[in-house]
DNA sequence: ATGGTAGTCGCACTA
C-alpha cells in the first residue's frame, strides 16, 4: 500500500478548517498531523473532517496557544501526548496506525524561542533548547527506541540547512536558523538516526521553505521563507519513501496559514 | 534599526 502523509502548522483549527478540508480533497493525504490549532481540548472540529473521509481524529489542545492534532482516513490506536520541560503546553500527540506495519506517528509543536538567541537572556530560547533536550534524551532512552516504525512530523521552528532560508547569511543570528539550535535539532534526528526526507529528497542547493511572514507585503514577490516544517523517516522507513512534496500554492489561498503542508509517500 | 500581520485567554501576548 502507499501511505501519504502531510504536517500542517494550521495556525488556528477552527478559523480554517474549511480550508484544511480543501487541502484534503485537494492532496488526498491519509494523514494529515496538525500544530498550532489553538484550540482547547475538546472543541476540535472534527465533524467537518469526518465528512471529508477523515473520521480519525486525535488532538492535545489547549486554550489560545499551540496545540496539536492529528486527523486520519486510517484508523488508529495508542493515541498518546508526551509533556517537555514540566509544563502543561500541547505540543506533542502520537498515533499508531492501524495497519500491518503499525506505524506510530508524531505530531510536534517545538517552541518558537522568542527573538533573542541566547538562554542567559531569554527564556523563551532557554525553553526551545530545553525542549530538545528533553526530545534527544526521550527517543534515546525510552519512547521511540521501543515502539516500532515511526515517523516525526512537525513545525521544529528549525530550518536547518542553508538552503531552508532565504539567506543563510541574514540569518545566522536569527532564532530558527542560529548555528546552537542547528546543532540542538541534529543532535535530536542522530539521537533518533532519523531522516530529513523533505531534504534527502531535494537537491543540496534547492531552496526549501514552509513558512512565509505575514509581515511581508507581498510574500510570493519577496520569497523570504524558511523550511520550519519536517517529516522525520525512522531507519526502517527512510528507503521506503517515494516522494515528497511542499504545497506551496496554499500560501495563497484566501486567509492562509503562514504555514504551508509538507508530504511524504510511502510505498510499504 | 525598525516595523510589518495574524490569532486568541483580544485592550496584551505569542508567533
Amino acid at each position: 500500500m502507499e501511505l501519504k502523509i502531510a504536517s500542517w502548522n494550521i495556525n488556528s483549527i477552527r478559523l480554517r478548517a474549511p480550508t484544511v478540508v480543501k487541502f484534503l480533497k485537494q492532496w488526498q493525504p491519509d494523514v494529515l498531523t496538525l500544530q498550532e490549532t489553538k484550540c482547547p481540548q475538546g472543541q476540535f472540529p472534527s465533524g467537518i473532517f469526518a465528512e471529508a473521509g477523515y473520521p480519525y481524529f486525535a488532538e492535545k489542545g489547549q486554550k489560545g496557544h499551540h496545540g496539536v492534532g492529528i486527523i486520519s482516513r486510517i484508523p488508529f490506536t495508542d493515541r498518546h501526548s508526551e509533556q517537555f520541560c514540566g509544563k502543561d503546553d500541547a505540543r506533542h500527540v502520537s498515533i499508531k496506525l492501524d495497519i500491518p506495519d503499525k506505524i506510530t506517528i508524531h505530531s510536534f509543536y517545538v517552541p518558537a524561542g522568542g527573538d533573542i538567541p541566547d538562554v542567559n537572556e531569554n527564556e523563551k530560547f532557554e525553553h526551545k533548547i530545553g525542549f530538545l533536550d528533553q526530545l534527544e534524551q526521550w527517543q534515546t532512552h525510552d519512547h521511540i527506541k521501543t515502539t516500532g516504525p515511526s515517523i516525526l512530523t512537525g513545525d521544529l521552528n528549525i530550518a536547518p540547512h542553508e538552503n531552508d532560508v532565504w539567506s543563510h547569511k541574514q540569518l545566522l543570528k536569527v532564532v530558527s536558523h542560529t548555528p546552537v539550535e542547528i546543532e540542538k535539532l541534529e543532535a535530536v534526528r542522530r539521537a533518533g538516526k532519523w531522516s530529513d526526507i523533505l531534504r534527502d529528497f531535494a537537491e543540496q542547493d534547492e531552496k526549501l521553505y514552509s513558512w512565509w511572514s505575514y509581515r511581508s507585503k507581498d510574500w510570493q514577490k519577496s520569497n523570504r521563507g524558511r523550511r520550519l516544517d519536517h517529516i522525520w523517516l525512522d531507519e526502517s522507513l527512510k528507503n521506503k519513501c517515494i516522494s515528497t512534496d511542499i504545497a506551496t500554492q496554499v500560501r495563497g489561498w484566501e486567509k492562509p496559514s503562514d504555514h504551508v503542508p509538507v508530504l511524504a509517500t510511502l510505498k510499504l
